[in-house]
RNA sequence: GGGCCAUUAGCUCAAUGGUAGAGCAACUGACUCUUAAUCAGCAGGUUGUAGGUUCGAGUCCUACAUGGCUCACCA
């Protein structure tokens, strides 16, 4: 490792600790308070004239001859330290100014005094190293601003950009609030696999892998949906996960390549009762970790309120171009429809497709406030339940704030001899051309014809969510460590690495 | 993938085609109640990479890399 002017400038004071006796690494050292737990208790422990042990980051340093004043910062607060000549010794002082710099982790042990401009201090009697930092913390004013720099550096960018890491204290508590709701009401929180022998669930290329030993190859999965519905058939009637799903996609502001869902499913609901279980858990994530259900974003006000409006994919569409789906069922009336409108849209292959196309051009950027679009066209859906008395729809619904898609939900479809014809289905869009289709999953199909009871199930992009409560617009900045693209020194090297069997891992 | 923009010291930023600078950080020194401490001094650069134009390129041109914005693809 190649260390730079600055960095050798630091390994010095190592060997300068080192000569004195004192590890620069040590392997602990004693902490009696929290730094937040000594203010709280600073009058009393002031008045008492205790003798607390505070670690933390040496933030701001002003040495002046024989006093020093520095700032020291842990994950809860941050305090002034005082320390002088005369009360740590002539050697401790001078080893102090010498051998530490900005960034470097220190124990302190002395009493709560306040300053004469009255801030509360810690009256330093003895001082440690506890982790000598190498690497000089950015500009201690502008800190690091350079976005490509925040995030391959992240922990730079936690470090002094304290809306980040308020911003992924936040993910967490959002995250827990789902867990809550989830677990409150029911729901049982399970994990399934992340390598997938057949993938699916989800319109999505997926990545692939392989097992040396089994001489197989896998897929990191696309959803955990088909899993799930798996231990519905096995008489678990409330299941959820958390977990990380993988597309091999494009990377924008609003998908990473690996992000977060949830997917719940519910035995004996339908799409209606996601619904309303949507609406009343996002709604109690927004209160647990905001305490308010109106929330602004980039100007806009969100009311996130239930009930949210429920429109058919017919009416919506209908409303926004005056083209009625039902009575242009076909790729060709569809088509002429649009051009005697002069709709700009994508030529698409297919019937089905043509209206998603034209939905989100003209209905999704118009979903501001939370939405339920719902009755999706059949061909969309191959996993959801027909509207039994207009089959060419099924029982679906996604959500939209903002023009932006939080999730995805319907009555799940249990009718394995249905399911196999939309999996033949999907395997003929796939040899035309779209990527995108699901394979046939015969394993599934078993699992169907064991009996899924009639079940609710739903997926919501946990990312989305904490963008929408935490007033993001990029993805990226939900993500502790978003994917980037390789730096292109390492980029040479890293093409070359080969598995021992001669399978060349999937870059 | 297309278009536009950016890339200069560890960080934040300057620099009509004419000797690459500042603040912070570092280094040397002064200073025992500071608050982005102050003062004096000193050092730090293959201007993202590779080519080209030019007497001369941080600046103009081309390609590439990375990032940003945007469009497309994509749930």
């Amino acid at each position: 490792m190649e260390l730079n002017d600055l960095q050798q400038a630091r390994a010095q004071k190592l060997e300068q600790l080192r000569a004195v006796g004192h590890d620069p690494f040590p392997p602990r050292v004693k902490r009696s308070h929290t730094i937040a737990a000594l203010r709280d208790r600073f009058s009393t422990l002031e008045a008492e004239h205790t003798t607390v042990e505070i670690v933390g980051r040496l933030m701001l340093r002003r040495p002046t001859g024989g006093s020093t004043f520095a700032q020291l910062v842990d994950e809860t607060g941050r305090i002034q330290l005082f320390l002088s000549k005369k009360d740590v010794g002539p050697a401790a002082y001078k080893l102090f100014v010498d051998t530490t710099d900005l960034g470097d982790i220190i124990a302190v042990e002395g009493y709560p005094f306040h300053t004469k401009t009255g801030e509360a201090t810690l009256f330093v009697q003895h001082w440690q190293m506890a982790a000598k930092a190498l690497t000089p913390l950015p500009d201690k004013h502008a800190g690091l601003q350079d976005t490509e720099a925040r995030l391959r550096r992240r922990y730079v960018d936690l470090l002094v950009n304290d809306d980040v890491r308020e911003r992924f204290r936040l993910r967490a508590q959002i995250v827990k609030a789902f867990r809550d709701y989830l677990d409150g009401q029911g729901f049982v929180e399970v994990e399934t696999p992340m390598l997938h022998p057949v993938y699916g669930g989800a319109a999505a290329r997926p990545f692939l892998t392989h097992h040396n030993q089994l001489h197989q190859d896998l897929y990191l999965r696309i959803a955990s949906e088909l899993y799930l519905k798996r231990l519905i058939v096995g008489g678990f009637e409330r299941v959820y996960e958390i977990g990380k799903d993988f597309r091999n996609e494009g990377v924008d502001r609003s998908h990473n390549t690996e992000f977060t869902m949830m997917e719940c499913y519910q035995a004996f609901a339908d799409y209606h009762d996601m619904m309303r279980l949507t609406e009343e858990m996002i709604t109690y994530v927004a209160r647990q970790v905001l305490g308010t259900t109106t929330i602004e974003y980039a100007g806009e006000v969100v009311k996130l309120d239930a009930p949210w409006p429920r429109i058919t994919m017919r009416d919506a569409i209908d409303e926004s171009t005056g083209i009625d789906i039902k009575m242009a069922a076909t790729l060709e009336q569809l088509t002429s429809e649009i051009r005697a409108r002069h709709l700009h849209v994508d030529t698409k292959p297919t019937w089905a497709k043509l209206v998603d196309e034209l939905f989100s051009e003209y209905v999704q950027p118009r979903l501001q406030q939370p939405t339920f679009i719902i009755d999706y066209p059949q061909p969309l859906s191959p996993l959801a339940k027909r509207i039994a008395s207009d089959p060419d729809y099924v029982e679906r619904f996604e959500i939209f704030v903002l023009g932006s898609e939080l999730g995805n939900a319907f009555s799940e479809l249990n009718d394995p001899l249905d399911q196999e014809q939309r999996f033949l289905e999907q395997g003929r869009d796939y040899a035309a051309g779209d990527d995108d289709a699901m394979q046939m999953d015969v394993d599934y199909l078993q699992a169907l014809m064991t009996g899924l009871p009639p079940t609710g199930g739903l997926g919501i992009g946990i990312d989305r969510v904490v963008m929408l409560l935490t007033n993001q617009s990029t993805i990226r900045e939900v993500i502790l460590f978003p994917h980037l693209r390789r730096l292109s020194d390492t980029q040479s090297e890293a093409t070359e690495v080969e598995q021992t069997d001669g399978e060349i891992i999937d870059h």
